[in-house]
DNA sequence: CTGAAAGCGCTTACAG
DNA sequence: CTGAAAGCGCTTACAG
């Protein structure tokens, strides 16, 4: 019943003995491309075998130049975009040989202690996944001398990698569907007036909106991509104007907040009244209860760029950093009256 | 433009030159309880402070017994619970001083390497937050010789910690509330039958109906907690069973798929006709679109129990594992019909 | 290709 | 309380 911690603790010694050779020869077959005679590795190889031998990741990594340990560096789930986004990032580290550590930040406490912790660790890069994180933990990152790969969000300054999804394309997406099936008032729901992400969907839709010759309706700034925020903006903005027939919302659970204001106190149908269209394409939205017609962000394909940048960071010398945009995706549902 | 990388690495050397003490000074300095005289805290701290100085967690780690490092082993996001169950633990754990690296146990990949690529780096503890883990991954996790905390699900060894909610207490209160207010026909929608949460809920319901004399109309294991499956359900049970007027779901997701496909498809109101209740208490579940009245699961204090075991196991010596059960609390909202 | 030696940055007994 | 020395487990030049 009672329970001993009995780690046995296999070391390149151990495994040195074992093959007869030493503990370079054991450390050399262990790094890939380093030298070792096909005879030495095998017997290292199945000396490591026998013994359970597995390299000391911490010991290596004091060595090294990399310890192949990646910050996710991030707020609160407060959407659940977020866990998506986490949940392919974390996918793909592991697929490229890395080991998130988690650093959330939280807005009751320190906002840069859990960021110095991370780096106590020698983490290789920073990846910034941070709509709500405030700037001080933004800066603290900037400045650590570590790289930074910043999801989804602008930075004042040019030395860090910026990847995001081509907001701009995201609005005329949703410009173009909705007034080529017919939508004549159109309004613009929003998130941060301040956050680059929010300023970028709206300027992509009413830039489109404009080469159609349609103007804007109506514009709104929640202060977050909430579903409250938009149940709230919904409320708000049909109330004096009730001739909008169609909806960008600058996220998907802005735009599952303004369904169900619609549903519940508007007495609208959508899309047959009004029609609402989303941004990120989270799970839920393929739910039949919402069924909502949304610009995808494509967050496997930011992922995977996140690791590109990543090992480009590990090969030392001169380096540039990019702001890249990915293009986003049309998902047709329910939520947009066709034709 | 071009970014260097310029991480200055101050070592405990720099720092004792500095202050004009060996190395062993400022080491006891950085660990709590250790014997240094006021004045040489003192001036290895104002050396430090001017040189940036921070202890390498690596190098650290290397020599004593622990790493301060928890791995976070897990399936897929493939419910909302999960990333909130994994928000709070992850929050709780950086208040504790732990790092959390994730282990992402990915279905079409190894079921144990990403488990072993974490226990390289000699993390403390494995917190195996593990609805849909592979019982490979499971097996991998209590062999591993490293203290074991899982979370919401049973094992077949008594060598690991088990902490979850308090099912049955769950299911009895999901029972009261339907009989207390009324409900003569009643219904459970289980996750997957093989699952200790699943079913403890649902004989925890049973139970509880059982003591007031009601009878369970029908019950039915959908294979895991997604809405898409209490969709499924809620369709093939309410054609079956047209009189049922109540339903305990046991999970969140479970129950807004049921709702969804009682509005779409059989035209019932809820919970004028049908009363749904749910499990988990994830933050959409006060969403007005759903209203829904559910079993809380306390997510802060099993991630502050969890916090509590690994300081327990954290201590050598004889351990002793314990199976807790967090007490659940009922949350009255809108999907249940009252009086 | 191979091994002995030095070193990564820290902490822990060990004498004082 | 303090410092010199040894050691944690590994890798990397350095000779061979």
């Amino acid at each position: 019943m009672a329970r001993v911690k009995n780690v046995i603790r296999v070391t390149v010694g151990d495994v040195a003995k074992l093959a007869g050779v030493s503990r370079s020869a054991v450390s050399r077959t262990f790094t890939p491309g380093a030298p070792v005679s096909a005879g030495t590795r095998e017997r290292v190889l199945s000396a490591a075998k026998e013994l359970g031998y597995r390299p000391n990741a911490l010991a290596r990594s004091l060595t090294q130049s990399h310890t192949n340990i990646v910050a996710i560096v991030m707020g609160e789930f407060d959407n659940p975009f977020q866990p998506w986004m986490f949940d392919a990032l974390t996918r793909h580290l592991h697929r490229g040989g890395k080991m998130p550590m988690l650093v959330t930040v939280d807005l009751a406490g320190d906002p840069v202690e859990p960021i110095y912790r991370a780096l106590d660790f020698r983490v290789d890069v920073l990846v910034v996944a941070a709509g709500s994180l405030p700037d001080e933990s933004v800066a603290a990152c900037i400045e650590s001398g570590v790289p930074v790969i910043m999801l989804g969000r602008s930075v004042e300054t040019d030395i860090v990698d910026v990847v995001l999804s081509d907001n701009h394309m995201a609005g005329a997406q949703a410009a173009t569907i909705l007034i080529n099936s017919g939508h004549k008032s159109l309004a613009y729901v929003g998130g941060s007036e301040g956050r680059l992400a929010s300023k970028e969907r709206g300027e992509g839709f009413v830039l489109a909106l404009d080469n159609m010759g349609v103007g804007l309706t109506q514009k709104v700034f929640c202060g977050s991509y909430s579903y409250q925020a938009g149940y709230e903006a919904a409320l708000s903005m049909l109330a004096l104007d009730k001739k909008i027939d169609g909806i960008f919302c600058a996220s998907d659970s802005l735009a599952f907040g303004v369904m169900d204001a619609v549903r519940d106190h508007l007495g609208l149908k959508i899309p047959h009244d009004l029609s609402v269209i989303g941004m990120d394409d989270v799970p839920m939205s393929s739910w039949p209860g919402y069924g909502l017609t949304t610009i995808r962000q494509p967050v496997n394909k930011i992922a995977e760029f996140v690791l590109e940048r990543i090992d480009y960071w590990s090969v030392p010398g001169e380096k540039q950093p990019v702001l890249q945009r990915i293009p986003t995706e049309l998902i047709v549902r329910n939520s947009v009256r066709l034709g």
